[in-house]
DNA sequence: CACTTGACCTGTCCGC
DNA sequence: TGCGGACAGGTCAAGT
């Protein structure tokens, strides 16, 4: 599920929603989706505060006044949603239509704030996960260690993605992408959005990659990655925001899950096959192999 | 070491 | 309808 675009755009609602407010009690399934939630934990998260909300690459970071953070991963069909109590946020709120909706059969853990509101992590498939740490300990994951730049700042190059992809020269270019040790928060869906818009077949060997076409897949997967941070992500089965909402993203995609319709540049259809052990988008046309 | 493949889970969809 | 198999947005460990 969740690649950059969509992870930034729960950080930036759980922001809004949850800053400032006060644990009062959790509970959680062990040891699956919380593998280190001792007997303590939840005594130990209660009476902490929420003092900020981060992203990096695709995992989520809730700082507590505790000096520990909230270290989540949503995986493929994680969902961090926020609901409102129902005193204060009545009909008119965004998502009081969630009110009574939720917990459900995939909730793994349930934050309950002192005001009554809840947050709620889902997660279907069970491959997600949260933790609780010492902030200063994070940058010491073996993740944070090894995960490489964020495509999106303002000190990551054209240059510098080449030189980082060209550290997997025998590999395919989208394989290449979707390692997050070369550039952070890539998936599935902007791995074959990126190398659609700089006209770049997914099987192409890093070492065949014309030197000329960095810069321009550099631009594409910016381009791909702002666009769907404004349309709120891209909601292909789970993906919802911290309100619940799904995003918009995929309609305006111009190959993920579009196989049998035109090519927007050059109305060829898109075609699927399957790179790196993902399902892939193509355009026959556009995105000739160069090996 | 570099690279590829399976495993982790549950749910859904597609073909027989 | 029912059933089996393939597949789903991510990452690891284990294999070659």
């Amino acid at each position: 599920m969740p690649e950059l675009p969509e992870v930034e755009t729960v950080k930036r609602g759980l922001e809004r929603l949850i800053v400032g407010k006060t644990i009062a009690s959790a509970q959680f399934d062990t040891p699956k989706s919380f593998p280190n939630a001792e007997a303590d934990v939840a005594s130990f998260l209660a009476g902490s505060s929420v003092v900020a909300v981060h992203r990096r690459a695709k995992v989520l970071l809730i700082g507590l006044s505790t000096n520990y953070s909230l270290v989540i991963h949503l995986k493929m069909t994680g969902q961090l949603v926020f609901v409102g109590d129902k005193e204060r946020f009545g009909a008119g709120h965004p998502n009081a239509s969630l009110i009574g909706q939720l917990p459900d059969k995939s909730t793994r853990v349930t934050l309950t704030f002192s005001d009554g509101s809840r947050l709620y992590f889902n997660d279907q498939r069970k491959f997600g996960w949260m933790r609780l740490l010492p902030t200063p300990e994070i940058v010491n994951l073996d993740f944070f260690k090894k995960v490489g730049p964020e495509p999106l700042s303002a000190d990551f190059s054209w240059q510098n993605l080449q030189a980082r992809l060209q550290r997997r020269k025998n590999t395919n270019i989208k394989a290449a992408l979707l390692d997050q040790t070369v550039v952070a928060g890539i998936g599935n869906i902007y791995a074959d959005e990126s190398l659609w818009g700089a006209k770049l077949h997914p099987t192409t060997l890093v070492k065949n990659v014309p030197a000329a076409k960095y810069k321009p897949l550099y631009t594409a997967m910016q381009a791909v990655l702002t666009q769907s941070i404004a349309e709120g992500g891209s909601s292909d089965r789970n993906y919802v925001d911290a309100e619940g909402s799904r995003g918009r993203y995929l309609n305006f995609a111009a190959v993920f899950r579009r196989e049998g319709r035109p090519c927007p540049r050059c109305n060829t259809l898109i075609v699927k096959t399957r790179v790196a052990g993902r399902g892939t988008h193509t355009c026959p046309k556009c995105q000739k192999l160069v090996n």
